[in-house]
DNA sequence: ACTCCTAATATTGTATACGATCCGGAGGCT
DNA sequence: AGCCTCCGGATCGTATACAATATTAGGAGT
């Protein structure tokens, strides 16, 4: 196997689990798709152990669906669970949004300018897994700038969920998706904590309903 | 449909992981508390595999630190964390509090007074274990009350980990605990769910602040 | 043909064994 | 003496082996 770029100072497990979840993240592991460790450890060349770890870990985040004695299958997000994580996640990205706002800390915005100019580019030519990276940059680095490390760490969580939702949303929505930011961002950089807040609640939901429709959509197709 | 305590065909993993969390949340294994897997095993008559997932999903939970090749360790719990805890918390509760109130379902709401009741008798005579398991019931409860089992989950890790800071609050403040639990729940029944967020941000913060006069106090006394 | 029981199989749960890494202290070098 | 290097113990990370459990297929009885 190509394990020579990295440093290689991370476990197995870590591997593993990053591996696994990009492959849950980019849709080539499906919702409801079995997770047998016995499969994964042959396939990833390792022991069952770092799977184990690995498929518990996934499971802390909510990614995996662990059944005693049955085993772990990729979570199915039913349009109720996005709903409730809609929910949530407006709400914690909202008061994020106001306290970046509050900060607008330069060193942040700097930082939040670059992740926006190379999301507008990709936006319009790039592959989804750099739209899909890149965005997950942008929250992380917005959700840096509130400086309430418990905040992000609960928002990484539920966005991830939610992204396992939202990827199937296609180009379109891509270029929504990064005005927006736009918009948030400004705002940020202008301190206006209501605006900023607004936006980023408006933000989560604009997605949830693009994803409404599209699921709306295949489901009639199917 | 919950699995209260079931009888025996819980695994090993499991029953590790609750042994341990209910050493660290009864203060039994103290902050900064080294956590070695031989002891572990050796203490409770397990190999080192359940150890290791109990400590792995401990950590996902937030009550375990997990250092890379040097171990686990029960967190430490500083001023910094609790106030961003707080600050997440209180959110979530308001919101919680306030979609219980516009749902106040009959059931939920009987569950809630009975709670109260217990939590009341407690508060006078208990001890601080009882104490500890009420006031994660009526929270539980609570957070069940909105229908939202996203946000119940969030809720739930937040408050393991504050209650690791608060439980050292004392039986002063576990009446004024439940002197506000019923004042929520008032506000609850009555449907007024401006008011019930309010009180519910109030009650988080309230406990905040008298950990943190605790705090300085023993600071002062070591 | 249908149902129930039983045995075979697939998969997870746990134990043991070994290798890798970190930490602390003994001994040599300047 | 002081600093550096190297060794040994402690502890974690991973592999392999075995036991426990769930799932499935097949057959006997009706």
């Amino acid at each position: 196997m190509s394990d020579r770029d990295a440093p290689s100072p991370m476990s197995r497990s870590k591997l593993v689990r990053e591996r696994i979840r990009s492959q849950i993240l980019n849709g080539r592991l499906k919702p409801g798709a079995r997770l047998v460790e016995d499969r994964l450890s042959a396939e990833l060349g390792v022991s069952r152990v770092p799977v184990r770890e690995a498929l518990r870990s996934l499971s802390a985040e909510g990614l995996v669906r662990l059944e005693p004695h049955r085993g772990a299958t990729v979570v199915e997000v039913t349009p109720q669970i996005v709903a409730e994580l809609v929910e949530v996640r407006a709400l914690l990205e909202g008061q994020n949004a106001r306290l970046a706002a509050r900060r607008h800390d330069p060193e942040i915005v700097r930082q939040l300018r670059e992740t926006l100019a190379h999301g507008n580019t990709a936006a319009e030519a790039g592959t989804t897994e750099e739209l899909t990276r890149l965005n997950a940059e942008f929250h992380e680095r917005l959700g840096e700038a509130s400086r309430n490390s418990v905040l992000l760490d609960v928002m990484r969580g539920l966005r991830e969920r939610t992204s396992l939702a939202f990827a199937i949303n296609g180009r379109a929505r891509a270029r929504e998706d990064w005005k927006e930011h736009a918009g948030i961002l400004e705002a940020v950089i202008a301190g206006d904590e209501e605006l900023a807040a607004l936006l980023a609640i408006r933000h989560v939901q604009n997605a949830a309903s693009a994803f409404a429709r599209n699921h709306a959509a295949n489901d009639d197709a199917a």
